[in-house]
DNA sequence: CATGAATGAGGTTTCATTCAT
DNA sequence: CATGAATGAAACCTCATTCAT
């Protein structure tokens, strides 16, 4: 299939990737070369002012969309998943994607913290609540599942941030 | 595989399924026959005191657990939600059996509203947070991520509930 | 090739042997089942009066003949000496083989010293030598090389029994 | 492989051969360029005083040496004994380097003759026989066959030349 | 209800070779 | 003189399935 979507024959595949596992793998690595946390949470711009707003933004940024590549690199996520389940290579570079991004929005939260926006009970826990949610999201986006994901996300935000936040966040 | 773990050679198993595709789709219908919300959330004897602390009880009880049939399920589950990738009958499926879950979740804060121990705002979303937490924490356990379940779920059964519980629900 | 000998898809092939190695290495069984040392040097009848001549006999009832079944196992048994060179597994089974050859001769020079007909001395590489001739002589015949072959195992004969047997030899 | 050792790539082999039968034939030419016959049996030097001496010691010096090059022309022969099991023109030219040797080893005799230290009887055959035998201890050495070679060997010289011997070869 | 034997289709890979640069 | 890229053919093997018994 590969090799008549790029117009050669099966076997000149064999020329530039020595067997289909390294296809697969270097396939992965290609896909995923810019898929860290930063990409979708800059966290440069945040300030006191903008951080729920901005928490929330990112959030939905972070949620598929048909006509972004994004999409795609979701839907090869959910492949390698599978993969994971059997080979061990995969699970490792898995597992470090995933706590990539639990440890970017836990930094998130202590910046908020720092600026007095966030409590700094438990954040950690908060954090990750944070990251299963919008995650689980995108999941269900892909899977075309019926929810109205930003007020999902919306209503998670709040509740997460709801103890100090509760007067500000009120739309 | 399956004929030599069933003790039987490989034709027979077609005297019991015309194909491979139906074997797997009975097979899809038999592991999760049980596999309903109803099974982890029994809700009769959940009272207006017991409410919070039954929540969180049945959210452990959902989370897998290596020694129990429930681990195994949803390691097909996963299975299932890659073919429902390629698949739109399984799709389907477990698009159902997905909305079962969320709509168990609802009408579960629902009661609670009616106990006077939820706040009415918001409740489906409110719903399918708890849900979306739950069942990726689920996933995370299986591919063996490492966190804190028990605290990331007590800490969002907490935020979800918070606003008419702080009282009550501090430990 | 052999599918279609056979008269079968190659795939069939599979369902009685796991793999081409499995192919070869029961073929080698089958092929050199009865390629013992007694098949070709039944030495129960060989006497005092007829051990030489027996020996001659013999000798030649080991050289390939197009007609015999015992050509072509020939033929069989110098591909596998190539196999040998790079598969251990087929070098000490045709070591065995070649080992129990070798050893037929010993016991049967042995026997000649028995009866008197045969000297003692330095008895291994005398049977050795006959060995190495006629296997030798067995690959010429194979590869058609122009030379006299009855005569020179006559001659060899002669010669490893040659001080015994000046007398009785001569023709 | 044989491009990364000689530090091309694979087309760069083209240029200078044709094809991989050319490649292969010019091989056997180069490899084979200086394997006869007096390489290892020059008989200049022979006089009837150290004739068997000699005959033993240059007999000793065709078998193969792990440490010498012969070595590897041995372990090249007997791949292109089994090519020419399938290819004419592989036979003829083995057989002709055959030949050669057989051709050697009678002269060899026939000088012996004219010194008078070999009996003119059967001198083809004896010398068959001692080339038989040389021939293949080279190759059981190759295979690492249990043997003790030079005894062997020795031992076939003496029987050969038995006769006329007798006298002078004991040690 | 079970199985031995077989098979078309296709998947992964190797091999010898070509050709434009 | 060398190579990057490609390829038709074929080798080894798996898979889902069939069918006569």
């Amino acid at each position: 299939m590969i090799a008549s979507k790029v117009g050669i024959r099966k076997p000149s595949i064999y020329y530039h990737f020595s067997s289909k596992e390294e296809l697969v793998s270097r396939t992965f690595d290609h896909i995923f070369k810019d898929h860290h946390y930063d990409k979708y949470f800059q966290t440069d711009s945040i300030t006191k002012e903008n951080y729920i707003e901005t928490l929330y933004q990112r959030g939905l940024n972070m949620l598929p969309d048909e006509n972004k590549e994004h999409f795609a690199v979701l839907r090869v996520l959910s492949e390698f998943m599978m993969l994971a389940e059997r080979d061990v290579l995969y699970r490792e570079r898995l597992t470090n994607m995933h706590q990539e991004f639990l440890n970017g929005f836990r930094d998130l939260l202590l910046k908020g913290v720092a600026f007095g926006v966030v409590s700094s009970r438990n954040v950690d826990n908060r954090a990750y609540m944070l990251a299963l949610v919008i995650d689980n999201l995108s999941r269900c986006m892909m899977m075309k599942f019926a929810m109205n994901y930003q007020d999902v996300w919306k209503e998670t935000v709040h509740s997460v941030l709801l103890e100090e936040t509760k007067a500000e966040f009120q739309k």
